[in-house]
DNA sequence: CATAGACAGATCGTATGACAATCATTTTGA
DNA sequence: TCAAAATGATTGTCATACGATCTGTCTATG
């Protein structure tokens, strides 16, 4: 955000292996893979172009960040989350921004207060008009800020992770309908705490904001257990 | 814990890959490799006898777990952490243990408040009299109680990782010294606070135990900063 | 007809060997 | 003395191979 941005020639210091674990995980976010579907190493190689070794190694990082589960000698599969493992992620997830909603109050700078509000009103902006796939975007670019200024990398490692997941519940449930109008108001009210300086106003806005998520998801998963309509998505190529 | 435990036949689902991991998380909690240290492949390797393709998947988890750090074409290395990171870790360890002791209170079952106290016993005893690295073993089984008890298997992942973070710690800062028997004292708080039932009581226990914790390794960094007296650890056979 | 067992195909787990790209170090040359 | 070139070590990535394991099908038997 500042005025000395990097000149810096910017040789491709990304390995092909991120690049490998970025497009699955945009693959898997975008809804190419379902949850639960499998991830047969040979068809993505093909598919990514990529030796096995990579695409393995590839596969074994996002285990970790619990994108995918490896089945032992049955393979990967796009990770599927049981409605009280839904229920256990919103509940972290609450924890962890109401902390990071706490630290950007009490720690941010007035270069970053401005790159939230930015980001918020784009948001707005979005919300309005642009298509679903760009609210994403930009409620991305709103998380982002918002953590920068907590000031604690390891608690935006952590919430990556939990985003990560998140966005496999938000495939399960297949993005929620009238949610998205909802939720601009109540990141409005985070912004509002921000603004006041108020850091525990932040924190429970942060944390109410999660959990009206959650209650939705978890509407929409309780439903699915119900009535088990299953859907499947034809479209799957990568690349 | 119940009488219905599992009776199936446990066959080996441990996969070489699994074990490299473990082996690999363990020789750096025990020092064998220090932060900062280089992790050459095929030094490795030889060590575990695994190919270099099973090591370096293992190495690409331990990436994401933040245990080594893979410089682009210079290869692994033990993470390392500055003091600011430190802090970073312990702030977001304290959000984390205080979520658990709130959640162990308002969830675990009799049968796991009984297994987390006699894991305190179990730990006051040692204590007094085993070797430290047993010490750290109860205590370990101290936390793993406390975790299990909150029924958030995603806290427990996460808290997983941290930990490992934190072990990384604890081998930049050789172990604090007068600590653990400080240490079983503030764990103390937490089991009575716990048999009160007190929520509010046992996230603050937890918390500052957390904080004492990381109060002690600040100042051992800040002190390595101002005389960075490296201290070189000999010793580095794995199997 | 139903079911157990045998067989075959698909896929994974792991190992080996190879080679270009890059980094670190030493040697060479001015 | 210092820059430049050569050397060596190590990583990044690939292709290939093969046993182990799963899954579904087919056959034979009761």
């Amino acid at each position: 955000m500042t005025a000395q941005q990097n000149l810096r020639v910017v040789r491709p210091l990304v390995s092909l292996k991120k690049l490998v674990v970025e497009s699955l995980r945009a693959a898997i976010g975008e809804g190419r893979f379902a949850p639960g579907d499998r991830l047969i190493e040979r068809e993505l190689c093909e598919m990514l172009d990529v030796s096995r070794t990579l695409l393995r190694e590839a596969l074994s990082q996002l285990e970790v960040e619990g994108i995918v589960q490896i089945i032992p000698h049955k393979g990967p599969i796009v990770a599927v989350y049981t409605a009280a493992e839904a229920n256990a992620i919103y509940e972290l997830r609450a924890t962890l921004e109401e902390m990071a909603g706490r630290c950007f109050v009490e720690r941010a700078t007035a270069g970053e207060r401005a790159a939230l509000e930015a980001a918020y009103a784009e948001l707005t902006r979005a919300y309005r008009t642009k298509s679903s796939k760009n609210r994403l975007e930009v409620k991305q670019k709103f998380y982002s800020a918002l953590t920068a200024g907590a000031h604690n990398p390891v608690l935006e490692d952590m919430l990556r992770l939990i985003h990560g997941r998140v966005t496999i519940l938000r495939a399960t449930t297949l993005a929620e309908p009238g949610r998205l109008s909802g939720s601009a108001a109540e990141l409005g009210e985070i912004v509002k705490a921000i603004q006041r300086n108020d850091a525990a106003a932040t924190a429970e806005a942060c944390r109410r904001h999660v959990m009206s998520a959650a209650a939705i998801a978890e509407q929409i998963l309780s439903e699915e257990a119900t009535n088990p309509g299953r859907k499947k998505r034809p479209a799957r190529r990568l690349i």
